[in-house]
DNA sequence: ATGCCGTGGAAACCACGA
């Protein structure tokens, strides 16, 4: 079973390239951040007609993340994190997809820091983390998925010296997302590729994509119950270079049944 | 080193992204 996710960067100003990619590569499970979509102007035709059942929790403007899948029943589990009844932003779906419940997740980016934007990135982040533990205690198999706006290591950036007190890649943050990871979880593309450069986002600008001078901020992070079941990884870097094409680039891992 | 690009929404510029 295939499971990608992807940052679309508007799912309305990107559907050729989404429709595009999920056809070329005909993932079971999408996970997608950054709709910039209200719900009721989702393209939720042109993505049953492609073959996909979809959830997805949308907002004016910015944000949203969707849940897609093939050929498996879906069915929401709920939307939104406990722990702030102020938060009004769409960044987090959660769903049974066949046996395996997927948390789509988009964190919230947290520059300019410090400022009220990084505080909310890191409490957003305990939120994250509070119910990320509730999941592992259910005994059920688990894959959280998305944008999670962070470099892990120096590994992840193409010159960390230049990121050191940007919110993606400060100390604070780069703890959290370890935080997580400790409390039990597998860094997918880590876990089989532990050396490899490999960069899921790239700017517009600056030619970024044909310097290779990218980012890994969207991770798959699986639950011990599919960590023997990881039989491949991987980013679909070709899709970078499409005609009017997201700043990101799909991430994808191959689970055994 | 830098929103230099790109999206969406409202208004013909702005906020936001990483």
């Amino acid at each position: 079973m295939k499971i990608a996710t992807y940052n679309v960067n508007g799912v309305n100003g990107r559907l050729p390239v989404l429709l595009r990619w999920l056809e070329a590569t005909a993932p079971d499970i999408v996970c997608l951040q950054e709709l910039k979509s209200p719900n009721e102007k989702f393209p939720v035709k042109a993505i049953n007609d492609a073959g996909y059942n979809a959830l997805w929790h949308g907002q004016k403007q910015w944000n949203g993340v969707a849940i897609l899948s093939r050929n498996i029943e879906i069915n929401e589990v709920g939307r939104g994190l406990a722990g702030d009844e102020e938060d009004e932003q769409s960044r987090y779906i959660e769903a049974l997809v066949g046996d395996i419940l997927i948390a789509c997740i988009y964190l919230p980016n947290g520059n300019p820091a410090p400022g009220p934007k990084f505080d909310y990135k890191l409490k957003w982040f305990e939120r994250l983390q509070d119910r990320a533990a509730e999941l592992l205690a259910l005994d059920t198999p688990v894959i959280l998925a998305g944008d999670f706006n962070v470099m892990p290591t120096e590994l992840d950036v193409y010159k960390p010296e230049r990121w050191e007190k940007d919110a993606l890649f400060r100390p604070e943050v780069r703890n959290a997302f370890k935080k997580l990871v400790d409390q039990g979880w597998t860094d997918a593309i880590r876990k089989l590729y532990p050396n490899a450069k490999i960069y899921t986002f790239y700017d517009y600008f600056r030619n970024a994509y044909q310097r290779d001078a990218g980012l890994r901020i969207d991770h798959f992070l699986l639950s011990p119950h599919l960590r023997d079941n990881l039989v491949a990884a991987g980013v679909d870097r070709e899709v970078r270079g499409w005609e009017k094409t997201s700043d990101h680039i799909p991430v994808w891992i191959n689970l055994t049944e």
